[in-house]
DNA sequence: ACAAAAGTGTTCTAGTTACACCCATGG
DNA sequence: CCATGGGTGTAACTAGAACACTTTTGT
C-alpha cells in the first residue's frame, strides 16, 4: 500500500472553533458571546473561542459539539459552519487551519458556565469584550456579521428564545441583532402575517401588563418552504 | 520547546477544491462547470473539482488559487470561500478535511483547457454533470446554490460577463443561474434604476439590430454601499 | 420580405412605512 | 395613582408584476 498519501508528514493542524451567541432580555437587552479563558501557553490567560484540536477521523461538527461540551457543558444546541481560517502564522505552535462556527443557545438554558477545572468560561456582551486571543476577533466579527445576515431570512432567531416568548421578547431580539429600531405595530402586523408564530393562550405575568405568550411552529414554517420570512 | 504542540501526529489532511463556474451565452446559454480528471486512484479516471493539498505554512487561499493555476491554467479570477468537509471516509486514503471554493471565471477567457499532461480539463453543462469523485458532487451543489443567493445581493455576476456586453446577456445570466425567465421590460428598469451600469456608447452587431454595450461601473457600485442591489 | 433580437410605458397590486393613543397590571 | 410595557388601525408611498407592440439590422 505504499504510495497511496500523495504528501507526507507535516501537515497542518486541523482545529474547530464557535463563536456561541446568547441573548438577555429584560430591561437592558444585550448579545452576548460565551468565551473561555486560556489556560495554557500561547495566549495564556486571555479570552479565547471555545474550540480545540480536531480528533483523528472525527467529523467536523462532532468535533465542535464535543469541544463545547467539553469546555462549557453545552449540548443540544444550534450550530452551523461559518467559516476556515488557514492564515500561516495566525497560531504561533504552528499551522493550524480552524474551522469556525456559529452556535446559538438559549442564554438562560447557561447561566454562569462554572470553571471548576483551569477553564474558565463566561457570557461577555459583544458591546464589551475583552481582548482575543488569536484572530478569534476577526472570526467573532464574521459570526456577527452571519448571525445578522441569516436572521433576515432564515428562523434562527427562535433558537435564542425560550420556547414561549411575548412578542416585546421578539422585536427586542431583532432589534438587538440588527441595531436598529423596530416600529412595534408594523412589527407585530408582518409576524402575525407570516404565519409561523402561534398564540399558546398563556400569559406572562409581571410588573406590568401581561403579555400574551408565542411559540415558534416549525411544521408550519417547513410548509411556506422558507417563501418570505424576514423577522 | 517540547510540549508546544498539544496534539501530536496523526492529523487529518488539508486539502482545498474549486468549483468554478463560467457561462456560455449566445443562443443556447448555459452554465458550465469546470472538472478534471483525475489520472490517479483513488477515482481514477473520473471527473473531479480542481483542488489539491494546501502545502506546509500556505494559506487557503493561495493555495486554491496554485492548485487552480496548475490543473487549468487560469489565474485572476474571482474566489471566495464556500465550506469545508471533513467527514471521516470522505476520502478513501485516509481523514482529508477539504475547503471548498467558489470561483467564477470568464468562460471565453479559457476555451478547452488544453490537457497536456496526464490531467485533462474540460467544461461540464452543469445540466449534464458526469459522475464526479469523492463527494464532489455535493460541494458542487453547494455551490449552484451559494452562487444563486449570492448573485442576488452582490455584484458577482460580472465576474462571468466580459467587461462590455448587453443587456440582453445579463438578463439571460441571470435567468440561467435561478432558472427562471425574466421580464425584459422590468429587467431593464431595474438595473437601470440601480445605477451601476454605464452605457459605452458602443453597440455590439449581429445577424440583428446592433445592441447597445454597457459595463459596470465599481466605483459607483461601491458608493452604494451595496445598497438595494439585486439584478 | 422575413426572421430575430432590441428597445420602450402604463396600470395594478402588494408590501412597507409613518404615526399616537388607550389598556392592564404591580407596586 | 403612577410607572411600565402591552396592545391596536389607517393612510401614503414604493416596489414589483403583468402585459404587446414597434424598431433595426442581416440575409
Amino acid at each position: 500500500m505504499a504510495g497511496r498519501f500523495v504528501y507526507a508528514w507535516p501537515r497542518p493542524a486541523v482545529a474547530v472553533d464557535a463563536v456561541v451567541f446568547g441573548v438577555l432580555l429584560g430591561p437592558s437587552p444585550s448579545l452576548e458571546v460565551l468565551l473561555i479563558r486560556r489556560g495554557l501557553a500561547p495566549f495564556a490567560g486571555r479570552w479565547a473561542l471555545p474550540g480545540g484540536f480536531v480528533g483523528e477521523d472525527e467529523d467536523l461538527e462532532v468535533a465542535a459539539r464535543r469541544e463545547l461540551a467539553e469546555e462549557t457543558g453545552l449540548s443540544g444546541f444550534y450550530l452551523e459552519q461559518l467559516a476556515t481560517y488557514g492564515r500561516p502564522g495566525r497560531d504561533p505552535r504552528g499551522h493550524t487551519v480552524s474551522v469556525a462556527w456559529l452556535a446559538l443557545v438559549r442564554r438562560l438554558d447557561h447561566v454562569p458556565v462554572g470553571g471548576t477545572d483551569a477553564r474558565e468560561a463566561a457570557w461577555f456582551p459583544v458591546e464589551a469584550l475583552p481582548p482575543l486571543a488569536f484572530d478569534h476577533g476577526e472570526i467573532l466579527a464574521a459570526g456577527r456579521e452571519r448571525l445578522r445576515r441569516r436572521l433576515r431570512y432564515s428562523p434562527i432567531g427562535f433558537e435564542l428564545l425560550p420556547p414561549q416568548f411575548t412578542l416585546g421578547e421578539l422585536q427586542a431580539l431583532v432589534e438587538l441583532i440588527d441595531g436598529a429600531p423596530a416600529d412595534k405595530r408594523n412589527f407585530r402586523r408582518k409576524v402575525e402575517a407570516s404565519g409561523v408564530l402561534v398564540d399558546t393562550g398563556l400569559h406572562r405575568r409581571g410588573p406590568q401588563r401581561p403579555a400574551r405568550l408565542f411559540s415558534f411552529d416549525r411544521a408550519r414554517y417547513d410548509a411556506l418552504e422558507g417563501r418570505g420570512f424576514d423577522l
